[in-house]
RNA sequence: GCGCCCGUAGCUCAGUGGAUAGAGCAACGGUUUCCUAAACCGUAGGUCAGACGUUCAAAUCGUCUCGGGCGCACCA
C-alpha cells in the first residue's frame, strides 16, 4: 500500500472502526479525476448500519479529520471521495522516478528465487513462421517482467528436435535428398522434404513404418541416423538464431527434447516402480481415468517415447538443475490437456513442486481461411514479415524525417518493435487472425506511436539542454492533463506486478498506450519550453519522468526506445 | 458426445462486482508563423450473443441456450 492510500485508510479507521485490511480492500479509484483520487464506497456499511449509503457518506464526512496529504474530502452520493494534495503527490512520484531512473518499476520481491520460462520451442527442420511469434514474444515478455521483479530467470528454448518426424525426415532425405545435399541444404529444402514425405505417405503408407524404424535407430544411437539428425539441427539453429537476433530474443539454454533422451529411461523406470503404469493396447500408459483425463502415454507399442515422456523427464531435470520457484510453459492452448496430464503425472510421482508448473497458454494464430500448418505449407514466414515491417518503416522515415541519422538502425528498431508490440497488445488467450494490413498498420495504438512519443520527449529535453532538476515548484504541475499524467506514471510498478501475476505482458503494452495518450494530450495543450523559467523547469521534470517510464516499459516488452525517429 | 477457451461500437480490442461501458481503426469535420501532425480535438456509432438466477449493485459471478475456436491413445 502506498503512502497516500495508507493515510486515507488510517483516517477512515478512526471513524468506521473497521480493520485496516478491510478498509483498504474497499478503497477504489474513481472513474473521473474530478471525483477525487480515492473513494470509499459506503454500500456494505449500509447493511449493518441500516441507513442509506448516501447518508452514511455524509455522516462519515462530518466525522472524519483529514490530515496531509489528504487535502479535501467530499461525499458524492454513496461514496466518500478523497482529494490528495497534488503538489505533494507529484513531488513524491517525480522524485521517485528521477532517482530510480532505469530501475523505476523494479523491485526485489523475487530476490533469491528462480523462474524457469520455456518459450518459442520450435520444431527443427521447419521455418519459423508468424504463428511461432506468440510463444517467443509472450515468453520473452514474461521473462523480462519477472526479471524486473528481481527474479533470476532461466529462458529455455525446448527445441522440438526429437520424435518420429525425424525418422520421416531421414527417410525423405535418403529417398529424395539428392547427391550434394550435405553441403548446400537449407531449412527450405528440409521443409520441402517434410511436405513431400506427407504427400507420398498418403499414397504409400509403408513410408510411415520406415520412418518409425529410423527414429528407433536414432533413439538407439545409430551413427548414420545421428549424423543426419545433427546436420538437420545445425542448419535449423543457424537460421533460428538469425531471427532471434532480429527480434532481440534471448535464451539461456537451448536444451531441446533430444537432450532428455538419455534421462527418459530412468524416468520411465521410476514411474513404473511407483506402480503408476500399465500396458494398454500395447502401449505403456499412466491411467488418468480417476482424474477425468485420457491416459498419459509414455511408450508407444514400438517402445519409442513420446512428447509427454520427455516433458516429464525435462521437468525433473530442470527442477534438479535450477531449483525453480516456478516453471512457466509458454505454449499454445491446444496443448492444455497435454500439460494437465504431464503436471498430474509429476504430482502422482510424488513431486510436491508439480503445482509450481504453469502452462501459460495463448490463442491460435490463423488465417481467415483457417489454421496455419507447416505440414500443408500455408504459412507466412517470420523473416518475410520482419523484413517487410522494416521496409515499410524505412519508407515512412524517408517521407517524414529524411534527414534522420542512423535511418537503418531506427527503421529496424521501429519496424521490429511494431511487430512485437502488435503481438503483445491483446490478451494472450484470444485467437488472432493474421492480416498483413492490420499487422503493418503503424497509426493509433501501435509500437511506433509509443516510440514516437518517446522520441518527441527526447527532442524536448535536447532542446532544453540543461540538467533536469527536482527542486521545482510542484504546485505548478496542476492542470488536469498534468495531474492525470502523474497519476498514470505512479501506477507503473503496480502494472508490472499485475503483469507478472497474470503472465500477461499485454498489461504493459496497454499501460504504455495510456501513458502516451495522456502525455500527448498534455503535450498538445501546454508548451513545455517557455520564457517562464520556473514553469519550464517543472514541466521538464514531468517530461523526463514520462520519457523514463516509456523507456522502461518498452524495454520490458523487448523493444528499443530510439531518441529520434 | 465430453472437456476447455472466446462472444463488448461496422472492424480490432480495453474494461472481470461499484459512479455516465471506453480506446484504436474505418467514416465525417477541425487543429501546424508554436517543443517531430507517426500527433491532437470534435461528430457519429452499444439489446456488453440470449434467457433466467445470486447481489444493495452484474459486461463482470452462477445455471442453461445459441454461435465460433481448440482438444479428446501411440504427432508435437
Amino acid at each position: 500500500m502506498d503512502y497516500f492510500k495508507k493515510a486515507i485508510v488510517l483516517s477512515l479507521k478512526e471513524v468506521t472502526n473497521l480493520p485496516e485490511d478491510e478498509i483498504a480492500g474497499f478503497i477504489e479509484i474513481p472513474p473521473d479525476i474530478k471525483m477525487g483520487d480515492y473513494a470509499f464506497p459506503c454500500y456494505s456499511l449500509s447493511k449493518t448500519l441500516k441507513k442509506s449509503p448516501a447518508i452514511i457518506a455524509t455522516e462519515l464526512l462530518s466525522a472524519i479529520r483529514p490530515v496531509a496529504p489528504v487535502r479535501e474530502v467530499k461525499a458524492l452520493g454513496p461514496y466518500l471521495n478523497f482529494f490528495i494534495d497534488k503538489a505533494i503527490f507529484s513531488e513524491n512520484i517525480s522524485k521517485k522516478i528521477f532517482e530510480e531512473k532505469d530501475r523505476y518499476g523494479c523491485s526485489a520481491i523475487g530476490a533469491g528465487k528462480t523462474i524457469v520460462v520455456d518459450y518459442s520451442s520450435p520444431n527443427i527442420a521447419k521455418h519459423l513462421a508468424v504463428h511461432h511469434l506468440r510463444s517467443a514474444l509472450i515468453g520473452s515478455g514474461v521473462y523480462n517482467v519477472y526479471k524486473t521483479l528481481g527474479y533470476k530467470c532461466v529462458g529455455i528454448n525446448h527445441l522440438g528436435d526429437w520424435g518420429t518426424q525425424f525418422g520421416q525426415l531421414i527417410v525423405a532425405y535418403k529417398k529424395w535428398g539428392g547427391e550434394n545435399a550435405h553441403t548446400s541444404y537449407t531449412v527450405t529444402d528440409l521443409n520441402d522434404l517434410y511436405v513431400k514425405f506427407h504427400q507420398e505417405a498418403e499414397k504409400n503408407p509403408g513410408l510411415e513404418g520406415e520412418a518409425r524404424e529410423w527414429f528407433k535407430k536414432l533413439e538407439a544411437g545409430d551413427a548414420e541416423a545421428r549424423e543426419l539428425w545433427q546436420h538437420f539441427k545445425d542448419i535449423s539453429l543457424k537460421e533460428f538464431q538469425k531471427i532471434y537476433d532480429m527480434l532481440g530474443i534471448h535464451f539461456d539454454a537451448f536444451t531441446g527434447e533430444s537432450f532428455y533422451n538419455t534421462l527418459v529411461e530412468d524416468t520411465v523406470n521410476r514411474i513404473k516402480e511407483k506402480g503408476l503404469t500399465r500396458i494398454s493396447e500395447e502401449a505403456l500408459i499412466i491411467d488418468l481415468e480417476p482424474y477425468n483425463m485420457p491416459p498419459c502415454l509414455l511408450r508407444k507399442k514400438d517402445d519409442a517415447t513420446l512428447y509427454a515422456t520427455r516433458d516429464i523427464a525435462a521437468a525433473e531435470y530442470r527442477k534438479k538443475t535450477y531449483n525453480f520457484e516456478r516453471m512457466i510453459y509458454v505454449v499454445g492452448s491446444e496443448q492444455k490437456l497435454h500439460f494437465r496430464q504431464v503436471f498430474k503425472a509429476l504430482e502422482l510421482m510424488g513431486h510436491d513442486w508439480a503445482n509450481h508448473c504453469i502452462h501459460v497458454d495463448f490463442g491460435l494464430m490463423k488465417f481467415k481461411e483457417g489454421k496455419m500448418s507447416t505440414r500443408k505449407g500455408n504459412v507466412v514466414l517470420l523473416e518475410d514479415l520482419l523484413v517487410e515491417a522494416v521496409e515499410r518503416i524505412r519508407k515512412i522515415i524517408e517521407e517524414k524525417n529524411p534527414s534522420l541519422e542512423n535511418k537503418e538502425t531506427v527503421a529496424h528498431e521501429v519496424g521490429i518493435g511494431a511487430i512485437i508490440f502488435a503481438n503483445l497488445s491483446t490478451k494472450r488467450n484470444k485467437d488472432v487472425v493474421f492480416d498483413w494490413d492490420a499487422v503493418l498498420n503503424f497509426e493509433g495504438e501501435t509500437g511506433p506511436y509509443v516510440q514516437y512519443t518517446h522520441a518527441r520527449l527526447c527532442s524536448i529535453l535536447r532542446k532544453y539542454g540543461k540538467p533536469v532538476a527536482t527542486d521545482i515548484q510542484y504546485e505548478l504541475l496542476k492542470e488536469e492533463e498534468t495531474v492525470i499524467l502523474v497519476k498514470i506514471l505512479s501506477q507503473f510498478p503496480l502494472i508490472i506486478r499485475k503483469a507478472s501475476e497474470a503472465y500477461e505482458p499485454s498489461l504493459i503494452s496497454n499501460y504504455l498506450i495510456d501513458v502516451c495518450s495522456s502525455l500527448n494530450r498534455f503535450y498538445n495543450a501546454h508548451r513545455v519550453l517557455s520564457d517562464d523559467e520556473e514553469l519550464t523547469r517543472a514541466r521538464i521534470l514531468l517530461v523526463d519522468a514520462t520519457r523514463q517510464v516509456i523507456k522502461n516499459g518498452l524495454n520490458i516488452l523487448g523493444m528499443h526506445a530510439p531518441e529520434r525517429m
